[in-house]
Formats: structure tokens, sequence, C-alpha cells
DNA sequence: ATAGGATTGCAACGAAGTTGCATAAGTGTT
DNA sequence: AACACTTATGCAACTTCGTTGCAATCCTAT
């Protein structure tokens, strides 16, 4: 894991390179998959307090270096971005898996988001696609 | 709105009717968007207690007589089912869909799910899709 | 090394949801 | 119509999740 990596995304985005937005921006690059709130809770043996993960997820979430994750059970759910998100502006137009077996949330990149045919008048701006199921390696 | 269709509804999944279970899905009756806890706590007047509702929306949900919606934000909604959903089975194949202007969610019913390819290993069992943008009265 | 602004931790709060238990209401039976 | 039995409700207390204000601390640029 590249120390330098994580300070230059930092860096990049105007953000002061902090402790705690290091620990939590390492842990989406190791985790392959998408973090809930009390995962980082959890993984950062509460070194840091609840209110500066919150404030932290927040401020990536706003400078495009995560996007949240709809799910059928309503919990909050991040994983990184891709190069095309910037400022204020997510392009989220990947599907989202949920595995029902290990839990884990991915975001399938490869997989564009299908056309969806809307009845007369209804204007779409946002398609979220959430597929659960069993993945490759359950 | 009969009230017979409502008693019916009830008895047909094995629930005594009660005052509660009956103003609770008849709101759903009247109302033709999606419902939060808290529109249901409004719309009773505080008349039902908040475990209540919430105990009657679990037994809904349960009994197939209602389903979530996942949302964006994160807030919990419920729309009735059409009569495909049965006891702990739900068929909640179709797209919904949140007007920004308005916040009205939407079950479309006459729109199918589109077909998603995964990648090799992914075996889809349910698919969500939550459109968001601008709906046919704003 | 330092000044100034941004970030953090703490405390307090509010909303959302859950659980246990006594009371009240609904159901089927006589 | 009244009974006993089951089920649902309301209350209180509690947990979890998330937010806000403020003082102390840390980071950055000079």
């Amino acid at each position: 894991m590249e120390t330098g990596a994580i300070n230059d995304t930092l860096k990049r985005n105007m953000l002061s390179v902090t402790e705690s937005r290091k620990r939590i921006l390492e842990l989406f690059l190791i985790n392959n998959g998408a973090l809930a709130h009390s995962d980082i809770e959890k993984k950062t043996g509460e070194k840091f307090d609840r209110v500066t993960i919150y404030r932290t997820l927040q401020t990536f979430v706003e400078k495009g270096i995560i996007h949240t994750i709809p799910t059928a059970d309503n919990s909050v759910l991040y994983a990184l971005c891709k190069d095309e998100c910037s400022s204020g502006h997510h392009h989220d137009n990947h599907v989202h898996f949920i595995c029902d077996k290990c839990n884990i949330t991915y975001c399938l990149d490869s997989v564009v988001t299908p056309e969806v045919n809307l009845p007369e008048g209804f204007k779409p701006q946002l398609i979220d696609v959430v597929v659960t199921g069993v993945c490759k390696n359950c």
C-alpha cells in the first residue's frame, strides 16, 4: 500500500493530510468491496471518533473520492469512485452487486446501467441498479 | 374506500382486523405513492403508537401486502404489493421512480426490470432499479 | 518556527428503530 | 351474548445512527 498514492489523492482533492483521512482512504484501497460506517469504526479499532468518521466520509463523498450505495436493508455503504468522478459530480452509472452469502458489495464497473423505458412524462436523471445474489467467490 | 375490501385483505392474510391495521392499509389504498413510517405517523394524527406502526408495517411486509423500496437517501419507504406477491415471497420486479420535485415515489408496475449482464460467476436473484428524476405531474 | 485556518474529539442532542411486559382488544366457541 | 384464549397495542426504556456547537489540536504555507 503506497502511502504516496494516498497522500496524492488527498492533495489532489485539496484536502489536508490527516491521520484519519489517510487511514480511512487506505481501508477503501485495501478492501475490494464497499464499506459501511460501522465497518470502518471496527477496522480502525476505535482509534477515531465516530463523528470524525462521519465527517471524513462526508468529505470524501463531496470530493468525489467515494460514493454511497443504496441497499435493500437501508444501511449506508460507501465505495471508491473511479476516475470519472469529480468533485460534486458523480458519474455513478455502474451496477452494484450485493452477495447474499459473504455480504460483500461490489461495484461492477464493467456493467453499464441498462436503459429503462419509462411511461410518458417521466424524465429520468439517475438510475440506480442494485443486484442481489451470489458472487463469483461464493 | 370500501371497508369490505380492507377487511378481506386482512382476513385473507390471516390477520385479525384491528383499528390500526385497517387505518394503515386504508392509507396505502388511498395514496398512490409510497409511504414512509413518518408519513403514516402524520396521516394517522398520532392516533397510534410509533411501535404499533412499526409492527404493523413489519407484519404487512411479511405477509406480502406491502414491500419496501430502497432509496438513495436511505429512508425506508413502503408501497402496496400487487397480487403476485405472496407471504414471504415478493415478486418485486418493477421499477421505482422517485420524483426530485414532489418527492413522491411511484411503483411503475408497467415497467419491467431490464436484464443486466453480469460478469462470470455472479448469479443474480433480485434486481432493484430506482430511477430518480421528474415525474409526469411536475 | 510560527500564525492562521482547518480538523478533531467531546458532549449533548435528536431521530429512528427495537424489546419486554402489562393491559386491552379480537377471535372462535359455547 | 358471554366466555376464555390468543393476539395486538401502548408504554417505558433502551440501542443505534447521525448531527451540531465548541474548544483544543493538528496541518499547512510562510
